[in-house]
DNA sequence: AGTAAGGGGCGTCAACCTGA
DNA sequence: TCAGGTTGACGCCCCTTACT
């Protein structure tokens, strides 16, 4: 875990009973910044959104966090940290490519070229099914839907994924296998492209678009919403680490000040 | 066992920000 | 200016815990 690796094993001042509100009064007060915007109690729609509005992401913060504290990791940085895993916490690869299918199934590509399946009752990466890939093709670039697929001659399933490749089931029954192919021939028989919006006609097409450009736009929030409350959490072990660093820091200079005021001051016999 | 309360995660919407 | 990213807010669902 984060809170463990980079030797920040204070106690989780969220486990002495702050809230995570709490402890970012508790930052700001301790280091004197201006982030008790809240502090007042009520206050109107308008002055709280203003404060949204000023108050810079969390990846802003935590990365000016993370320079005044050495060994706080920068967010976008942090993967490499992340090497080593837990023990008891299995690893997998991060894919840097997930396809839909027209059946609904995902086709998520990992660096290295390891292909794995999802169904579609499965939550996200979990319950991704490893598969033997028996090429290394590098995968796309980017992350985008399936917009066909198709029964190839041989009668194997192909998914014809962006970047002109093709994953192409090689193998059937309990054991499946895929491959990724750069496509023998432009395009199959029987396969249709989706329409380019500018070759769209009619209002059913129009429709269409729409409904996939929302889809999209859907998925998109979706995995964003995700990564930023991802962000925020290690936004807020951030500062639960940095009020753990502090209040050792506090406690230690108000005993070196006893010990201080014990050497100079005046005895009083 | 049944139930209410509380917390966490998720999807979605909307407002705002930012870079091209 | 605009498309895409970010994030607060809201509602929903699921799980856990305490209580009856």
């Amino acid at each position: 875990m984060w809170w463990h690796q980079h030797n920040l094993c204070f106690r989780n001042p969220l486990e002495e009973g702050y809230s995570s509100g709490d402890l970012e009064k508790k930052v700001a007060t301790i280091t004197e910044t201006d982030e008790s915007a809240d502090s007042e109690g009520v206050i109107d729609s308008h002055k709280h959104r203003e404060i949204l509005s000023q108050r810079p992401s969390y990846r802003r913060i935590l990365n000016e966090l993370s320079s005044d504290v050495p060994g706080v990791p920068k967010i976008g940085e942090e993967k490499s940290e992340e090497g080593g895993s837990p023990p008891g916490i299995t690893t997998m690869a991060v894919p840097t490519s997930i396809y839909q299918t027209s059946t609904g199934q995902y086709i998520a590509i990992a660096q290295g070229g390891a292909v794995q399946l999802s169904n579609p009752g499965s939550e996200g990466v979990q319950g991704l099914q490893a598969l033997t890939m028996t090429n290394s093709g590098a995968p796309p670039p980017s992350a985008a839907l399936v917009h066909y697929a198709a029964q190839a001659a041989d009668g194997k399933q192909q998914f014809f994924v962006p970047g002109s490749q093709v994953v192409v089931q090689v193998a059937t029954g309990d054991m499946p296998a895929y491959q990724i192919r750069a496509p023998a021939t432009a395009l199959p028989q029987g396969v249709v492209m989706a329409a380019s919006p500018g070759s769209l006609h009619g209002p059913q097409q129009l429709a269409e678009e729409a409904t996939r450009k929302r889809e999209l736009r859907l998925m998109k929030n979706r995995e964003a919403a995700k990564e930023c409350r991802r962000r925020k959490k290690e936004y807020v072990k951030c500062l639960e680490s940095r009020v753990a660093i502090l209040e050792v820091q506090n406690k230690k200079l108000i005993e070196e000040l006893e010990t201080l005021k014990d050497i100079y001051s005046p005895k009083t016999d």
